[in-house]
DNA sequence: TTGATTACCATGAATTCCCATGCAAATAAT
DNA sequence: ATTATTTGCATGGGAATTCATGGTAATCAA
Protein backbone atom coordinates (compact mmCIF):
# COMPACT_ATOMS: atom_id res chain seq x y z
CA UNK A 1 0.00 0.00 0.00
CA UNK A 2 1.28 3.46 -1.26
CA UNK A 3 1.77 5.98 1.82
CA UNK A 4 -1.02 7.62 2.62
CA UNK A 5 -2.14 11.31 2.90
CA UNK A 6 -2.72 12.55 6.60
CA UNK A 7 -3.80 15.73 8.69
CA UNK A 8 -5.80 18.84 7.55
CA UNK A 9 -4.95 22.60 6.95
CA UNK A 10 -5.90 25.74 5.90
CA UNK A 11 -3.92 28.05 3.44
CA UNK A 12 -4.40 31.34 1.25
CA UNK A 13 -5.18 31.30 -2.56
CA UNK A 14 -3.97 34.57 -4.04
CA UNK A 15 -5.75 35.80 -7.35
CA UNK A 16 -3.89 34.07 -9.52
CA UNK A 17 -5.07 30.66 -7.74
CA UNK A 18 -2.09 29.79 -6.37
CA UNK A 19 -2.23 27.94 -2.86
CA UNK A 20 0.44 26.22 -1.02
CA UNK A 21 0.06 22.14 -0.59
CA UNK A 22 0.35 21.18 2.60
CA UNK A 23 4.25 20.24 3.21
CA UNK A 24 3.68 16.38 4.22
CA UNK A 25 1.07 15.70 1.42
CA UNK A 26 4.05 16.88 -1.19
CA UNK A 27 5.80 14.26 0.19
CA UNK A 28 3.14 11.47 -0.43
CA UNK A 29 2.68 13.43 -4.14
CA UNK A 30 6.31 12.58 -5.15
CA UNK A 31 6.34 8.84 -3.43
CA UNK A 32 3.31 8.29 -5.72
CA UNK A 33 5.02 9.86 -9.00
CA UNK A 34 6.94 7.35 -10.50
CA UNK A 35 8.54 10.07 -12.91
CA UNK A 36 9.28 11.94 -9.67
CA UNK A 37 13.29 12.40 -9.11
CA UNK A 38 14.52 14.59 -6.52
CA UNK A 39 14.72 18.25 -7.56
CA UNK A 40 11.52 18.08 -9.67
CA UNK A 41 7.72 18.46 -8.77
CA UNK A 42 5.79 15.94 -8.55
CA UNK A 43 2.51 15.61 -10.97
CA UNK A 44 -0.90 15.06 -9.87
CA UNK A 45 -4.23 14.76 -10.76
CA UNK A 46 -7.14 16.60 -10.02
CA UNK A 47 -10.63 15.51 -10.11
CA UNK A 48 -13.64 18.06 -10.12
CA UNK A 49 -16.71 15.97 -10.85
CA UNK A 50 -20.00 16.94 -12.02
CA UNK A 51 -22.31 19.94 -10.90
CA UNK A 52 -22.67 18.00 -7.58
CA UNK A 53 -19.64 17.34 -6.08
CA UNK A 54 -18.62 20.61 -4.11
CA UNK A 55 -14.56 20.18 -3.74
CA UNK A 56 -11.99 19.00 -5.51
CA UNK A 57 -10.21 15.32 -5.44
CA UNK A 58 -6.51 15.03 -5.79
CA UNK A 59 -4.85 11.60 -6.71
CA UNK A 60 -1.20 10.70 -6.82
CA UNK A 61 -0.22 9.78 -10.46
CA UNK A 62 -0.17 6.09 -9.24
CA UNK A 63 -3.35 6.11 -7.40
CA UNK A 64 -5.07 7.43 -10.63
CA UNK A 65 -3.42 5.13 -12.95
CA UNK A 66 -5.08 2.27 -10.80
CA UNK A 67 -8.10 3.89 -11.16
CA UNK A 68 -7.87 4.19 -14.76
CA UNK A 69 -6.69 0.39 -14.87
CA UNK A 70 -9.87 -0.66 -13.25
CA UNK A 71 -11.69 1.60 -15.94
CA UNK A 72 -10.32 -0.49 -18.80
CA UNK A 73 -11.23 -3.81 -17.16
CA UNK A 74 -15.11 -2.95 -17.22
CA UNK A 75 -16.85 -3.95 -20.62
CA UNK A 76 -16.52 -1.50 -23.53
CA UNK A 77 -19.53 0.30 -24.02
CA UNK A 78 -21.24 -0.18 -20.91
CA UNK A 79 -22.95 2.56 -18.75
CA UNK A 80 -20.26 2.09 -16.11
CA UNK A 81 -17.56 2.64 -17.69
CA UNK A 82 -18.89 5.35 -19.45
CA UNK A 83 -19.92 6.81 -16.49
CA UNK A 84 -16.55 6.58 -14.94
CA UNK A 85 -14.99 7.73 -17.59
CA UNK A 86 -16.93 10.47 -18.02
CA UNK A 87 -15.83 10.73 -14.48
CA UNK A 88 -12.14 10.59 -14.59
CA UNK A 89 -11.01 10.91 -17.71
CA UNK A 90 -13.13 13.72 -18.58
CA UNK A 91 -14.01 15.91 -15.45
CA UNK A 92 -10.67 15.67 -14.09
CA UNK A 93 -7.39 18.27 -14.69
CA UNK A 94 -3.98 17.31 -14.68
CA UNK A 95 -1.10 19.27 -13.10
CA UNK A 96 2.02 19.67 -11.57
CA UNK A 97 3.40 21.09 -8.30
CA UNK A 98 5.44 23.97 -9.02
CA UNK A 99 8.62 25.24 -7.56
CA UNK A 100 7.37 26.91 -4.59
CA UNK A 101 5.09 23.81 -3.53
CA UNK A 102 2.10 25.30 -4.47
CA UNK A 103 -0.76 24.38 -6.98
CA UNK A 104 -2.46 26.76 -8.95
CA UNK A 105 -6.28 26.37 -9.67
CA UNK A 106 -7.82 27.17 -12.58
CA UNK A 107 -10.45 29.90 -12.47
CA UNK A 108 -12.72 27.41 -13.49
CA UNK A 109 -11.90 24.95 -11.09
CA UNK A 110 -12.36 27.95 -8.43
CA UNK A 111 -15.49 28.81 -9.91
CA UNK A 112 -16.54 25.29 -9.58
CA UNK A 113 -16.30 25.14 -5.29
CA UNK A 114 -16.60 29.09 -5.09
CA UNK A 115 -13.63 28.61 -3.41
CA UNK A 116 -12.16 32.59 -2.26
CA UNK A 117 -8.78 33.49 -0.37
CA UNK A 118 -8.81 30.37 1.59
CA UNK A 119 -8.97 26.77 1.34
CA UNK A 120 -8.99 23.79 3.16
CA UNK A 121 -6.63 20.80 2.52
CA UNK A 122 -8.05 17.37 4.24
CA UNK A 123 -6.61 13.86 3.45
CA UNK A 124 -8.57 11.18 3.15
CA UNK A 125 -6.80 7.50 2.48
CA UNK A 126 -4.57 7.81 -0.65
CA UNK A 127 -6.01 11.20 -2.39
CA UNK A 128 -6.93 14.53 -0.30
CA UNK A 129 -9.15 17.08 -1.01
CA UNK A 130 -9.69 20.86 -1.16
CA UNK A 131 -12.76 22.50 0.22
CA UNK A 132 -13.77 25.83 0.85
CA UNK A 133 -13.97 26.25 4.49
CA UNK A 134 -17.15 27.01 4.82
CA UNK A 135 -18.65 24.32 2.71
CA UNK A 136 -16.98 22.03 4.38
CA UNK A 137 -17.64 23.42 7.75
CA UNK A 138 -21.61 23.40 6.53
CA UNK A 139 -21.62 20.38 4.71
CA UNK A 140 -19.44 17.65 6.32
CA UNK A 141 -19.31 19.07 9.91
CA UNK A 142 -23.19 19.72 10.15
CA UNK A 143 -23.53 15.86 8.65
CA UNK A 144 -22.11 13.93 11.04
CA UNK A 145 -22.84 16.02 13.81
CA UNK A 146 -26.25 15.13 13.31
CA UNK A 147 -25.56 12.10 12.27
CA UNK A 148 -23.31 12.02 16.23
CA UNK A 149 -26.69 13.23 18.08
CA UNK A 150 -28.89 10.62 17.26
CA UNK A 151 -26.17 8.36 18.65
CA UNK A 152 -26.29 7.58 22.55
CA UNK A 153 -24.05 10.09 24.45
CA UNK A 154 -20.93 7.78 25.39
CA UNK A 155 -21.26 5.96 22.01
CA UNK A 156 -17.84 5.23 20.34
CA UNK A 157 -17.21 5.71 16.66
CA UNK A 158 -14.70 3.27 17.13
CA UNK A 159 -16.79 0.44 17.40
CA UNK A 160 -17.56 0.70 13.39
CA UNK A 161 -14.13 -0.12 13.14
CA UNK A 162 -14.68 -3.75 14.42
CA UNK A 163 -17.79 -4.22 12.40
CA UNK A 164 -15.64 -4.06 9.39
CA UNK A 165 -15.61 -6.63 6.92
CA UNK A 166 -18.54 -8.60 8.61
CA UNK A 167 -21.75 -7.60 7.62
CA UNK B 1 0.28 -9.74 19.15
CA UNK B 2 2.08 -6.41 19.26
CA UNK B 3 3.85 -5.45 22.30
CA UNK B 4 2.14 -3.38 24.78
CA UNK B 5 2.57 0.14 25.78
CA UNK B 6 2.89 0.04 29.82
CA UNK B 7 2.83 2.61 32.29
CA UNK B 8 2.64 6.60 32.79
CA UNK B 9 5.28 9.36 33.23
CA UNK B 10 5.41 13.46 32.92
CA UNK B 11 7.65 15.37 31.07
CA UNK B 12 9.07 18.95 30.18
CA UNK B 13 7.99 20.64 27.03
CA UNK B 14 9.90 23.45 25.89
CA UNK B 15 8.87 26.42 24.19
CA UNK B 16 9.82 24.47 20.50
CA UNK B 17 6.92 22.01 21.52
CA UNK B 18 9.56 19.26 22.33
CA UNK B 19 8.90 16.95 24.58
CA UNK B 20 10.57 13.13 25.64
CA UNK B 21 9.16 9.98 25.01
CA UNK B 22 8.94 7.84 27.87
CA UNK B 23 12.01 5.55 27.13
CA UNK B 24 9.72 2.43 27.17
CA UNK B 25 7.63 3.46 24.97
CA UNK B 26 10.56 4.19 22.76
CA UNK B 27 11.01 0.68 22.74
CA UNK B 28 7.42 -0.18 21.46
CA UNK B 29 7.56 2.42 18.59
CA UNK B 30 10.55 0.54 17.36
CA UNK B 31 8.73 -2.21 17.55
CA UNK B 32 5.58 -1.27 15.52
CA UNK B 33 7.73 -0.01 12.88
CA UNK B 34 8.15 -2.07 9.81
CA UNK B 35 10.88 0.36 8.19
CA UNK B 36 12.83 0.61 12.01
CA UNK B 37 16.19 -0.63 12.12
CA UNK B 38 18.94 -0.37 14.52
CA UNK B 39 20.49 3.06 14.18
CA UNK B 40 16.83 4.96 12.62
CA UNK B 41 14.17 6.62 14.44
CA UNK B 42 10.85 4.70 14.66
CA UNK B 43 7.44 6.35 12.75
CA UNK B 44 4.29 6.80 14.58
CA UNK B 45 0.83 8.91 13.92
CA UNK B 46 -0.84 10.83 16.37
CA UNK B 47 -4.58 10.96 15.90
CA UNK B 48 -5.71 14.24 17.84
CA UNK B 49 -9.36 13.80 16.63
CA UNK B 50 -12.16 16.68 16.93
CA UNK B 51 -12.76 19.25 19.23
CA UNK B 52 -14.14 16.72 22.13
CA UNK B 53 -11.23 14.98 22.19
CA UNK B 54 -8.76 16.67 24.57
CA UNK B 55 -5.34 14.04 24.64
CA UNK B 56 -3.90 13.18 21.62
CA UNK B 57 -3.38 9.42 20.95
CA UNK B 58 -0.72 7.68 19.19
CA UNK B 59 -0.22 4.67 17.02
CA UNK B 60 2.36 2.72 15.96
CA UNK B 61 3.10 2.17 12.23
CA UNK B 62 1.28 -1.22 12.83
CA UNK B 63 -1.47 -0.12 14.50
CA UNK B 64 -2.20 2.11 12.44
CA UNK B 65 -2.11 -0.15 9.48
CA UNK B 66 -4.28 -2.33 11.07
CA UNK B 67 -7.27 0.57 11.56
CA UNK B 68 -6.70 1.89 8.34
CA UNK B 69 -7.33 -1.68 6.56
CA UNK B 70 -10.72 -1.53 8.59
CA UNK B 71 -11.28 1.52 7.12
CA UNK B 72 -10.70 0.37 3.61
CA UNK B 73 -13.31 -2.09 4.46
CA UNK B 74 -16.16 -0.13 5.12
CA UNK B 75 -17.86 0.63 2.14
CA UNK B 76 -16.91 3.67 0.35
CA UNK B 77 -19.62 6.56 0.38
CA UNK B 78 -20.86 5.28 4.01
CA UNK B 79 -21.01 7.73 6.86
CA UNK B 80 -19.28 5.21 9.15
CA UNK B 81 -16.23 5.31 6.48
CA UNK B 82 -16.26 9.26 5.91
CA UNK B 83 -16.20 9.55 9.84
CA UNK B 84 -13.42 7.15 10.63
CA UNK B 85 -11.29 8.69 7.41
CA UNK B 86 -11.45 12.18 9.17
CA UNK B 87 -10.79 11.30 12.46
CA UNK B 88 -7.73 8.71 11.28
CA UNK B 89 -6.79 10.64 7.90
CA UNK B 90 -7.94 14.14 8.54
CA UNK B 91 -7.60 14.40 12.07
CA UNK B 92 -3.88 13.23 12.65
CA UNK B 93 -0.27 13.68 12.37
CA UNK B 94 2.29 11.63 11.03
CA UNK B 95 5.90 12.04 12.64
CA UNK B 96 8.96 10.43 13.73
CA UNK B 97 10.74 10.22 16.85
CA UNK B 98 13.92 12.44 16.57
CA UNK B 99 17.83 11.29 17.39
CA UNK B 100 17.45 12.09 21.32
CA UNK B 101 14.20 10.71 21.70
CA UNK B 102 11.57 13.05 21.33
CA UNK B 103 8.67 14.05 19.99
CA UNK B 104 8.10 17.81 18.31
CA UNK B 105 4.01 18.93 18.93
CA UNK B 106 3.45 21.31 16.55
CA UNK B 107 1.88 24.47 18.05
CA UNK B 108 -1.54 23.50 16.50
CA UNK B 109 -1.80 20.05 18.66
CA UNK B 110 -0.73 21.50 21.93
CA UNK B 111 -3.09 24.53 21.44
CA UNK B 112 -5.61 21.82 20.63
CA UNK B 113 -5.58 20.26 24.13
CA UNK B 114 -4.25 23.14 26.28
CA UNK B 115 -0.93 21.93 26.56
CA UNK B 116 1.68 24.21 28.46
CA UNK B 117 5.25 23.19 29.84
CA UNK B 118 4.18 19.67 30.99
CA UNK B 119 2.74 16.72 29.64
CA UNK B 120 1.32 13.23 31.26
CA UNK B 121 2.03 10.35 29.04
CA UNK B 122 0.01 7.25 30.23
CA UNK B 123 -0.26 3.88 28.05
CA UNK B 124 -3.30 2.51 26.64
CA UNK B 125 -2.68 -0.82 25.15
CA UNK B 126 -1.76 -0.75 21.91
CA UNK B 127 -1.43 2.81 22.06
CA UNK B 128 -0.41 5.84 24.39
CA UNK B 129 -1.95 9.13 24.84
CA UNK B 130 -0.54 12.66 25.70
CA UNK B 131 -2.37 14.61 28.38
CA UNK B 132 -2.29 17.99 29.94
CA UNK B 133 -1.91 16.69 33.77
CA UNK B 134 -4.92 19.03 34.74
CA UNK B 135 -7.00 17.51 32.56
CA UNK B 136 -6.03 14.34 32.89
CA UNK B 137 -6.45 14.81 36.84
CA UNK B 138 -9.46 16.53 37.10
CA UNK B 139 -11.12 14.57 33.73
CA UNK B 140 -9.67 10.94 33.47
CA UNK B 141 -8.68 10.23 37.06
CA UNK B 142 -12.10 11.98 38.57
CA UNK B 143 -14.09 9.87 36.40
CA UNK B 144 -12.96 6.56 37.47
CA UNK B 145 -12.80 7.08 40.99
CA UNK B 146 -16.37 8.28 40.88
CA UNK B 147 -16.91 5.05 39.27
CA UNK B 148 -15.07 2.81 41.86
CA UNK B 149 -16.53 4.57 44.33
CA UNK B 150 -20.10 3.34 43.06
CA UNK B 151 -18.97 0.15 43.10
CA UNK B 152 -19.11 -2.66 46.40
CA UNK B 153 -16.14 -2.41 49.09
CA UNK B 154 -14.58 -5.53 48.22
CA UNK B 155 -15.19 -5.67 44.53
CA UNK B 156 -12.23 -6.80 42.37
CA UNK B 157 -11.97 -4.72 38.52
CA UNK B 158 -10.39 -8.27 37.91
CA UNK B 159 -13.78 -9.94 37.00
CA UNK B 160 -14.21 -8.11 33.84
CA UNK B 161 -11.21 -9.80 32.37
CA UNK B 162 -13.05 -13.11 32.31
CA UNK B 163 -16.34 -11.66 30.87
CA UNK B 164 -14.03 -10.69 28.26
CA UNK B 165 -15.52 -11.87 24.47
CA UNK B 166 -18.90 -13.11 26.25
CA UNK B 167 -21.64 -10.74 25.31
C1' DT C 1 -2.13 44.29 -27.03
C1' DT C 2 -4.40 42.75 -23.32
C1' DG C 3 -5.59 39.48 -20.09
C1' DA C 4 -3.91 35.31 -18.41
C1' DT C 5 -0.40 32.04 -17.27
C1' DT C 6 4.23 30.78 -16.01
C1' DA C 7 8.93 31.52 -14.29
C1' DC C 8 11.82 33.84 -10.78
C1' DC C 9 12.96 36.21 -6.76
C1' DA C 10 12.09 37.69 -1.76
C1' DT C 11 11.08 37.23 3.23
C1' DG C 12 9.44 36.25 7.97
C1' DA C 13 8.08 32.51 10.66
C1' DA C 14 8.14 27.85 11.82
C1' DT C 15 10.65 23.58 11.92
C1' DT C 16 14.64 20.61 11.76
C1' DC C 17 19.35 19.54 12.66
C1' DC C 18 23.33 19.30 15.40
C1' DC C 19 25.76 19.73 19.47
C1' DA C 20 26.02 20.19 24.66
C1' DT C 21 25.13 19.17 29.65
C1' DG C 22 23.68 17.26 34.03
C1' DC C 23 21.97 13.02 36.06
C1' DA C 24 21.06 8.49 37.37
C1' DA C 25 21.18 3.70 36.61
C1' DA C 26 24.23 0.01 35.28
C1' DT C 27 28.68 -2.04 34.96
C1' DA C 28 33.36 -2.72 35.88
C1' DA C 29 37.53 -2.35 38.68
C1' DT C 30 40.03 -2.25 43.12
C1' DA D 1 31.73 -3.48 49.48
C1' DT D 2 33.31 0.96 47.61
C1' DT D 3 34.78 3.68 44.11
C1' DA D 4 35.51 4.62 39.23
C1' DT D 5 33.59 4.23 34.44
C1' DT D 6 30.26 3.81 31.17
C1' DT D 7 25.79 4.25 29.15
C1' DG D 8 21.24 5.82 28.48
C1' DC D 9 18.10 9.46 29.34
C1' DA D 10 15.87 14.12 29.89
C1' DT D 11 16.55 18.56 28.65
C1' DG D 12 18.44 22.90 26.60
C1' DG D 13 20.50 26.30 22.87
C1' DG D 14 21.74 28.07 18.42
C1' DA D 15 22.47 27.49 13.41
C1' DA D 16 20.62 25.91 9.18
C1' DT D 17 16.72 24.75 6.43
C1' DT D 18 11.99 24.45 4.97
C1' DC D 19 7.47 26.52 4.57
C1' DA D 20 3.83 29.63 3.42
C1' DT D 21 3.14 33.60 1.13
C1' DG D 22 3.68 37.68 -1.73
C1' DG D 23 5.62 40.34 -5.67
C1' DT D 24 7.56 41.29 -10.42
C1' DA D 25 9.09 40.18 -14.85
C1' DA D 26 8.83 37.16 -18.84
C1' DT D 27 5.87 34.37 -21.91
C1' DC D 28 1.68 32.92 -24.13
C1' DA D 29 -2.77 33.01 -26.44
C1' DA D 30 -6.18 35.15 -29.08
Amino acid sequence: MARRFRGESHHKVDNKGRVSIPALFRRVLEQGDPNYTEGLNPELVIVYGDHRRNYLECYTISAIEEVDSKIDALPRGSMERRMLQRLFHGQSFPTIVDDTGRLVLPAKLRRKIDLGAEAFFIAAGDTFQIWKPETYDSEELAKTEAWLDNLPEDFDPMIYLDQAGQD
